[in-house]
DNA sequence: CTAGGGTTAG
């Protein structure tokens, strides 16, 4: 039996006994730093590395290229480039194992030139892998014609390509340019049978259908023909279907998966999050979150965004509470983990100052905002109309550089638009070196709301010079724009435009087209479009309810009330504004109790102001003054000038003095600012010749300095729109204007016509008094229209507050006298007003 | 040596 060796033997080698501890140490520190690598303690393996190193030792070239593989794996490319370093100052002889590598991880870390200048020191050492990384980095930096110049010339080398090749030059296809290319790749991976073998190939395909082409029918049948797929072929299909807009399809490619077997992870339940987000499912959303939970993804940094932007988007208490929740629980932020708390913030409303103090935080902690982060606070302060702090914000962003990037641009534009700065936006834009269809939707939309079609109009024509495409957002934008306006001439031409554009089915345009030629007069053409209509929502039906009751066509707009109702179309509060005021307008009583009634009851609509205001409204119209008070007095808040005001209108209307007096002064207690309150008083006096009041109001209104909006009325002619105020001789044609007027005036006397001076405020002579009445804008207008448009077309006039009664009486003359329709836009309603009678 | 992620302005 042989003896046990003697115990020295086993001794460790001391220092001393060894001369050389190098050739010792090494053995012991490399097989730690197998051991750090494998278990990924890389930043640990580096120290040792470097501590190796410094002692005069390298590892072997084995446990270099294992160190770079697990750095490329791990994406943990700056410690890659480290062990590149220590590689070099090695005598070691790289063999091509190790050179792919390096190509793999400069190619991933995105510096495509350094793995570009080993792949041409390599010269003859290159195999088919140097090949194949070649080729997959050019297409992983979007270099697709590098890419398959090298897959050609390696083919011209005697290579056959494999799966790998074939995958890296079909994801070097995947921009437009390179559509056919891809087609003769696509043919040539099915005849060699990489197609059916290999699901990276299939994954390629995909892509290049949906990021070259937006084709994602193509797409999804590379996808259903696949005869093998994974995990990550089902996440793709899902995650594209998603980035392209079509969030329920990505929902059913999920439950397909979920019904074959296969496991989700934190790339599957990202995009199926964000569709559910998308689509405002929050059930869905709810039982994904759970998923996330049997997964052990809560703390997932990836799905955790995803929940933040779900629960901001679907939450239906208005409270942030589940995405903060989520937010928190996520311990390594980056910069789209806060960016997903701050945006979700500004998009449920009312949050925007936590936004800005997360951003402040965020600032603290030492992470840099990058675009979005600073859009979405910009918004913030947008809505806040805090320009202060926005602008310190985008000085932030200067600082880094973003401030060029559009959506950080756009959302400041927006931001001063939004603050009434209109100049200032249009500056912004200006500078903006490259400006997006955005950029000039913001600027179109700030012009329109301010009413400034010209310019509006001439950015538009811009959009189209460019080549840019107008979307629906800028038709919708210049639509609504002449709608305010009332220019006809100027939304037909936009009309005209839509058609030209293909967008002529697209709901909210139609939407906006309804509701211009609606506000512009022309009832027949926004009936016209919205029976053109394929797909009507709740917005076109209550465009063209609001429409009819507008135009005084009560009974038709309460008829497609309930046409939409058969439709299964759930109205909402704006459709019960037109509802109730249409039947106040015919004076239906019982059917505006019973709709008041049923809104809530029926179909869960909470009564507001608006829809109170609407029933004073019809009880005050009917007579019904007390009745009307005592609704006032059962409200379930504090009625509101809005509501005062309209009682008071039906106290003119009755001539009841004393309620009238009440309810102003309500009206003058909760606007004490308002001028037309003191109006109104001022015309209660004036309807019952109290000159003494009125002249009183007048001297209250000169010593608070309050100014009453000045009258005004225009017309639209070829285009070009003529205002006028009250006796206004600037025209260029005013001259022949007073010679129509004084024309017109003794015509429709002799039809019967008598002024009625009650609509005259001043206290003057009675003579003096009919020329005032004669000077009024809407009937300057009104003479203007009618010598300057051809007698087959109507006349539209326009005015900003309500129409004069004794014009009213007057213009209902004139049609009489001159056979014309004339139809007034006041601040209310419209009055189609046409031989001698009024819509009213 | 190959395939899938999150946040964005009107």
């Amino acid at each position: 039996m042989q003896s046990l060796p003697p115990p020295t033997t086993l001794k460790i080698p001391s220092l001393s006994s060894n001369p050389s501890p190098s050739l010792q140490f090494p053995t012991f520190s490399t097989n730690r730093l197998i051991r750090q690598i494998n278990d990924g303690r890389l930043r640990t393996a580096i120290s040792t590395l470097e501590h190796m190193v410094q002692h005069g030792s390298h590892p072997d070239l084995q446990t270099y290229s294992l160190f770079l593989k697990r750095c490329i794996r791990t994406r943990s490319f700056d410690l890659g480039r480290l062990v590149h370093e220590k590689l070099t100052q090695s005598d070691l002889q790289l063999d091509s194992v190790t050179l792919n590598s390096l190509i793999s991880l400069y190619s991933k870390s995105g510096q495509w030139e350094k793995a570009k200048s080993i792949f041409e020191h390599m010269g003859n050492s290159r195999d088919l892998i140097t090949w194949s990384a070649m080729v997959s980095c050019f297409a992983n930096n979007k270099m697709g014609f590098e890419a398959l110049h090298t897959f050609l010339d390696m083919i011209q080398n005697g290579y056959y390509p494999n799966e790998y090749c074939f995958s890296a030059a079909i994801r070097a296809c995947s921009t437009a340019e390179f559509a056919s290319v891809g087609d003769s790749i696509f043919g040539y991976v099915i005849k060699t049978g990489y197609f059916a073998s290999d699901v990276c190939v299939g994954c390629g395909l995909i892509d290049m259908f949906v990021k070259g082409r937006g084709d994602l029918v193509s797409a999804f049948e590379v996808f259903e023909k696949m005869p093998e797929r994974n995990a990550v072929t089902w996440t793709l299909m899902i995650t594209r279907f998603m980035q392209f807009g079509y969030a329920g399809e990505a929902i059913d490619v999920f439950l397909d998966m979920i019904l074959s077997g296969y496991e989700p992870d934190r790339f599957t339940l990202s995009a199926v999050i964000s569709a559910s987000a998308k689509l405002e499912l929050l059930s869905l959303g709810q039982q994904l979150h759970s998923q996330a939970i049997k997964h052990g993804l809560t703390l997932d940094r990836c799905v955790g965004c995803c929940l933040i932007n779900m629960y901001a988007k679907c939450s239906v208490d208005g409270s942030m509470s589940e995405s903060r929740k989520i937010f928190y629980q996520i311990l390594d932020h980056n910069v789209i983990s806060w960016t997903a708390m701050i945006t979700g913030y500004v998009q449920k409303g009312g949050y925007d100052k936590e936004a800005l103090d997360l951003f402040r935080g965020m600032i603290l902690t030492h992470v840099l905002p990058n675009h979005f982060t600073f859009s979405s606070t910009l918004k913030a302060c947008a809505n806040l109309a805090d320009l202060r702090i926005g602008e310190q914000v985008f000085a932030h962003a200067v600082k880094l550089g973003f401030s060029i990037v559009n959506c950080v641009a756009n959302s400041l534009i927006s931001m001063y638009a939004r603050s009434g700065k209109i100049d200032d936006a249009r500056k912004a834009f200006d500078i903006l070196f490259e400006k997006n269809l955005i950029s000039y939707n913001t600027v179109i939309d700030a012009y329109s709301k301010t009413l400034n079609s010209e310019e509006a109009f001439e950015l538009f024509n811009e959009i189209e010079d460019q080549g840019m495409g107008a979307s629906a957002f800028t038709f919708a934008s210049l639509l609504s724009g002449a709608a305010s306006i009332g220019t006809i001439g100027k939304g037909e031409q936009i009309h005209a435009r839509v058609i030209k554009s293909g967008l002529k089915s697209n709901q909210s345009i139609c939407n906006a087209l309804i509701s211009m030629y609606s506000k512009c007069g022309d009832i027949d053409s926004a009936f016209q479009v919205f029976e053109d209509m394929d797909d009507r929502n709740v917005i076109s039906w209550t465009s063209i309810i609001t429409g009819f009751a507008k135009h005084g066509f009560a009974t038709k707009a309460l008829e497609l009330f309930h046409k939409m109702l058969e439709a299964g179309i759930r109205p909402n509060e704006v459709s019960y504004i037109a509802v109730l005021s249409a039947c106040s307008h015919v004076g239906l009583v019982n059917e505006g109790w019973k709709h008041f009634k049923s809104m809530y009851a029926e179909h869960g609509v909470t009564p507001r102001m608006e829809h109170y205001a609407c029933m004073v409204d019809i009880l005050g119209r009917s007579g019904s003054l007390s009745e009307a008070i005592q609704f006032i007095n059962s409200m379930p808040f504090k009625a509101d000038a809005l509501v005062w005001r309209t009682f008071l209108g039906a106290c003119r209307v009755h001539d009841n003095l004393e309620l009238g007096k009440h309810a102003a002064k309500m009206i003058i207690e909760q606007e004490p600012h308002d001028p037309a309150a003191y109006i109104l008083l001022s015309n209660l006096y004036a309807s019952t010749s109290q000159w003494e009041e009125v002249a009183n109001i007048r001297k209250v209104m000169k010593q608070k300095n309050l100014i009453k909006e000045a009258g005004c009325s225009w017309v639209e002619i070829e285009n070009k729109v003529h205002k006028f105020y009250v006796g206004d001789t600037s025209h260029s044609k005013a001259e022949e204007i007073y010679d129509e007027l004084e024309h017109l005036s003794s015509k429709i006397k002799k039809l019967g016509y008598v002024p009625n001076m009650d609509f005259v405020l001043h206290d003057v002579e009675e003579e003096q008094k009919e020329k005032y009445l004669f000077q009024h804008s809407e009937r300057i207008a009104v003479a203007f229209g009618l010598i300057s448009i051809s007698k087959s077309k109507p006349i539209r006039v326009f005015k900003n507050l309500r129409i004069c009664g004794d014009c009213h009486a007057a213009i209902k003359y004139i049609s009489l006298a001159t056979g014309r329709e004339i139809i007034v836009r006041d601040a209310n309603r419209f009055h189609h007003i046409k031989d001698g009678r009024c819509s009213w």
